[in-house]
DNA sequence: CGGGGAGGTGAATCCTCCT
DNA sequence: AAGGAGGATTCACCTCCCC
């Protein structure tokens, strides 16, 4: 049988694959509808209206039915499967620790989770959650002694030098990057970054290699391939998925160097939080601030906001307020015992960025 | 039957847990064995070796001993659980995904999945795999509809006054806070930061709440919530981490009020209906009311609605109305005309607040 | 052409109390 | 138990428009 290669293949994806033969794919990188069970409309604190996912595929209903559906694609997934090949899977909480188990149980050996971190996710709107800002992808192999492809040295060369961390930062894929339909609206509602599965790709195949993607749908799997020079193989449900698929990835010149435009990965700012040295003991709940002549006096409180008279709040707030100034810059204002003298509590935050930079 | 407060239980957790009563502590936060599959020995929870464990290692997917283990602890876990109380477990990839998905099966919600980004981790020595520099807690309560404590604002107040994400950024535990035995080893494979557990803590108990780790090793979970005047329950089953654990612990100086006390959210703070402002002459029956531009108008009635055009309502219904928004917080969106300008009547409602509390 | 402000938006299990 | 009412709640981008 001929391979559909660099095909999109359009209907029921573990239909699709049964028409494959065993041990034909190097890697399968799937992002399977999450079954999110939203509830009902949600609104932003200025009333307007967030436009969630509630697409028919995600709603596939309790556990069981979710159970039976994963177990379904990850069985024909691992019999496409290369012996030495691998598969990437991509979840939140509501399915990764399913997705996770099954893949466990049916003998797949997990190589690392990865979390993708988003830099710029969603808030909480109602205060109710942390903010869930990140997802995470599974990297696992069909038996624990396989001999899977893994670019080390690109990973580092990627990361500055620097062995490649299992948490990566990317920003959620928006602006031009995000397929729009004539209309203006969204073409899909959960459009993966490219530069995601561009070091997904880079990290576990080889240029050549065949990746299938079971959940295709606008492509971004087919086009960090086509960019990268690699081979892909998508099944997609919708044919209106794939339509906006094959235009985006026929557009795309492979192993093009404007690949590099979408790999840069915002790095993390070394931002500290007065919060994190209370956590950490640099400052402890119950410690007194004082100001440069040690006149204005503050204490500590657990969560890092400081209370001065009967009023609370951050260093910087009320670092203003006992000035009855418009703004303060909390980390030069507010001094701690040291020895027989003060220091500024700057001085606290460059011991936590200095042990940051030296371990991490 | 007498809670063993603030007392560490030698023995089996789920034997320990069985003498418990139902629905008597306020969190668990549980860091079980990870289940290595490290290739050498397989113990069970009472510590007895398995037999044949050896040959077994090589059948893939035989993950039945852990799980029947971790059923059983989160199944007591569960009973001993107030209600509306929550549960904390933490783990790497050889074990959450098992553990979220009993989690789910058990009818636990899950609430956040937060991952622990160690900004110091071990690196992958081999060049065979990403470095594993994270490890994932799962923050769930035993239904859907339980309302667990999540102090919101506190958490935000620790991150610099913006939303505390799902990411966490902490040091592993290493230096003077890390445990060491008379011949300097580490007194425990395992021991988690404390920054970790103050912030666990912080988000999701109370001061003078039960905290019951089943898996209570040296201590952290003890030492975090003495120090933040919290309650512990400790269960171990070697007597010489429990030793350390007691030492460690009463070296501790418990919080004092001031010190734990976090900043609150405004849902916490005394109701003060609009009528009362009329009442107590704050507001007098036939003012007006503007929107912050000085635009929608609507005037006071005697009895604390208000009337726009041919509708009245609450402050909140008729500002509703009148932006033809699903839902409007009166008290900032009505101003008053105050000098030369306008502002919202939330000044109002806090004046009113303050003498309710000089009063009392 | 730059800067500033207004407006839009993203895999989201998103309120709480009283009757 | 369900419904109604009070009222609390957002971060890091992006584009577009105006001056």
């Amino acid at each position: 049988m001929k391979l559909p290669i660099d095909q999109i293949v359009v209907g029921d994806c573990v239909a699709s694959m049964k028409a494959l033969p065993d041990a034909c794919v190097d890697l399968v990188f799937a992002d399977p509808p999450y079954n999110l069970q939203l509830g009902g409309e949600l609104h932003r604190p200025d009333n307007s209206r967030v436009d969630g996912v509630d697409a028919e595929w995600d709603q596939i209903g309790n556990h069981d039915d979710y159970d039976l559906f994963s177990c379904a694609w990850m069985e024909e997934a691992s019999r496409i499967l290369k012996p030495d090949g691998a598969i990437w899977v991509i979840g939140s909480y509501h399915n990764i620790f399913r997705l996770g188990t099954f893949l466990q149980d049916m003998g797949f050996w997990i190589r690392n989770d990865i979390i993708w971190r988003k830099s710029n996710p969603m808030p909480n709107f109602k205060g109710t959650r942390f903010t869930n800002a990140h997802e995470t992808l599974i990297w696992a192999t069909k038996t624990k002694d396989a001999k899977p492809t893994f670019n080390y040295a690109a990973m580092k060369a990627l990361n500055d030098g620097v062995q490649m961390r299992s948490d990566w930062t990317f920003p959620i894929c928006s602006g031009a990057e995000r397929l729009k339909l004539e209309d203006g609206k969204k073409a899909h509602p959960t459009q993966k970054p490219e530069a995601l599965l561009h070091r997904v790709l880079l990290a576990t195949t080889n240029p050549g290699d065949i990746v299938l993607d079971p959940f295709f749908g606008t492509g971004t799997t087919g086009a960090a391939a086509r960019r990268l020079g690699r081979h892909f193989i998508g099944l997609e449900q919708d044919m209106n998925y794939a339509e906006i698929a094959r235009g985006r990835i026929a557009a795309i010149e492979p192993g093009s160097a404007d690949a590099i435009d979408v790999t840069k990965s915002k790095r993390a700012e070394v931002r500290i939080a007065f919060g994190s040295l209370v956590e950490s003991g640099l400052v402890k709940a119950g410690d007194k601030l004082y100001d440069a002549k040690g006149r204005a006096r503050a204490t500590v409180r657990a969560d890092g906001s400081i209370k001065a008279g009967d009023k609370t709040g951050s260093i910087h707030q009320i670092g203003a307020l006992v000035q009855n100034a418009p703004s303060c810059n909390g980390w030069t204002f507010w001094h701690f015992r040291s020895g027989d003298g003060l220091a500024p509590i700057d001085e606290l935050r460059a011991k936590a960025r200095k042990a940051l930079a030296d371990l991490g």
